[in-house]
DNA sequence: CATGAATGAGCATTCATTCAT
DNA sequence: TATGAATGAATGCTCATTCAT
């Protein structure tokens, strides 16, 4: 078992930049093999060393973003210095920003749920991906509610669902962005999120 | 100018159910035209005489479903005596209630959306459909918001965001359903749902 | 067996003549039998009425222009009252006059060859077609070179295959004209055939 | 960027072998890819590495018998020592014969001028296609006029225009000899061809 | 008789994957 | 190990023809 070269460790790395470039213009049905490996600059045989078939490519690619994205969502979640309910606050603003950034590779998410749904070998490792990009998320929110309890913020009974809620919700706005709203509406919709995520319709003073 | 023939509506309708069951079951890519006609019990070319193609077919049926889902909906809501508080909550658990039952033709939209995602020119006529599907919803949810208000209710500025996010929230959840949670989890979700979108994470007496 | 029907008869001329236009532009294989249709101003099966299939319906309209064609050339013929060398000339003259007008239909005939050529069960229509457009100039041709004989002109030795290589240059100018030749250059061609045929490469006073 | 590889280079024969016996016995549209493929040994996809489509494959053979024939055409006339008048007899011979051996392939010609007359977008290849085969013979032709009329044969004006008229006829010859004469007329007709060519209708001694 | 909706055989072309070099 | 030429399964769509009305 030979540790894995550095040049593979490269030429992986070419292809999966190569394929996000490709598979974000042309879907994965539109996507070509072939021209994946012309701009990553290797053989088309290439491509079959570092991955089984097309669609291992390709969930590979979107595991590879999931990573990245969190990495970063980490990031700024730790270095705030913020007490619990505002720091949940921030979180939410981050997390919503987070999102609209993944807005133009979002559709590589939904042609990968696409895929799982029709094809049942790759559910699992479909729903594995979705498991990573959602679970640590979904735990820090918890934590955070959880914090801001005890911090006198509001009581976090059911957290876990509530967790999973916020999270539809920044989804939810994501998806329709996609198709319905104006892009500009964001930053509004955004002020609003926070506002019925934390407080819902209650009257405001 | 012969009126519409009963025997091409009744064709018609036989080749959408049979697209139903085909493209639930394979997603676009996956369904066989062939398919479709032979469970529709007609020809391959009668398709043809009814759809433009295979696309045309596809978002055809989804505006079908649309159609036929809103016309639930509407029925849902129009029979309720009950004051606009309440209505309000009563709508959002049958929008909750709704799609759930919708959860296994949701994969269509989804596959809709990728459609449009990566064939401009199907762009627009998805775009509409699910404008045709939505803009409804988040018409009759600001009419209730506003209703509530008068009614005593929590106030509504914004209320235009605010079904907005109702709204994406519902289908965050539901898509999160698809591939992440259990279905068993769902009407806690939707209590909890209710509850976080009505009054927030306020403290609960 | 009741006598044809006017009424019969004007609609296979309207079929015939949209045939024509259909056809010419864009060939036998695609050609639309439904265009003709429409053009005609009859119903898809009322084709079917008159013509066994689309390539009954070719060979009829190519036949139907043989003998268009035929008329005309026997109408210019017969109303010359010169002598016979002379009318042999005018004949020639006549012919390529004939020949160039029909340059836009002549595709049709070479269609027709290809069609013939690969469906054998079309030869022996196709080879009468020709036959019918070829036999009575040629035995034109030869009468009017007996003619010219017995009035003074050249010997006639061979009259029948004279009269064939006459049909066949200029059945090539023709073709040649169609691909490689400018059409501005068949005045000139025209009058070098005539000379060339009649006098072949003997000095010229 | 390797040398044509010789292996290349026979599959290329081979498919165009093939295509010469598909092609010929069953026209172009008649013809099917995968026969061709089957024949020539090598898989479906291969033909598409050679050749654009299917068009290009055909018009690609034609160039390829254009570039035979004509080397057959040269070396013939090329290996003769007569003086320039009975060199001119001899071409015309040889042409009638070489046409004459094309007569099974002539088909296919046609064929390609059917398919130039009806996609624009190939005409323009397979004009140059003819070009290439009737400039060379009409360059020749024109030359041995001159040569004839320098060494006291017939006067050559219009030389171009007759060497035109030459290749038209044995063209037209050869077309009608496939609908409408019998073979077994040719020698005869392509004596008289000779003569009628070279001396017109003129007495002869 | 006329119609045109229904039919379904038929086919070029693509492209993921393999494997000889 | 990398390559890319070769492969061939797979499928949407067309359109001549039929036949119930």
């Amino acid at each position: 078992m030979p540790p894995i070269s550095p040049a593979k460790t490269l030429r992986r790395r070419a292809i999966l930049e190569a394929a996000l470039g490709v598979f974000s213009a042309y879907g994965f049905e539109g996507a070509r093999v072939e021209e994946i490996a012309r701009i990553a600059g290797v053989g088309k045989g290439t491509i079959y060393e570092h991955f089984e078939h097309k669609e291992d490519l390709f969930l590979n690619l979107c595991a590879h973003l999931v990573g990245e994205n969190l990495a970063l969502a980490r990031t700024r979640l730790q270095a705030s210095p913020l007490p619990a309910p505002a720091r949940l606050r921030q979180y939410l603003s981050d997390l919503i920003r987070s999102v609209t950034e993944l807005l133009p590779r979002m559709g590589l998410f939904f042609e990968a749920w696409s895929l799982a749904w029709t094809r049942p070998q790759l559910r699992s490792q479909c729903q594995r991906m979705f498991r990573d990009l959602y679970d640590p998320l979904h735990a820090e929110i918890v934590g955070l509610l959880h914090e801001s309890d005890r911090s006198g913020g509001p009581p976090t009974s059911m957290a876990s669902e509530r967790a999973t809620l916020i999270l539809a919700a920044i989804d939810g706005l994501a998806y329709q962005t996609l198709f319905r709203l104006d892009q500009g509406d964001l930053p509004r919709l955004a002020a609003t999120a926070e506002q019925l995520l934390l407080h819902g319709l209650e009257p405001q003073s």
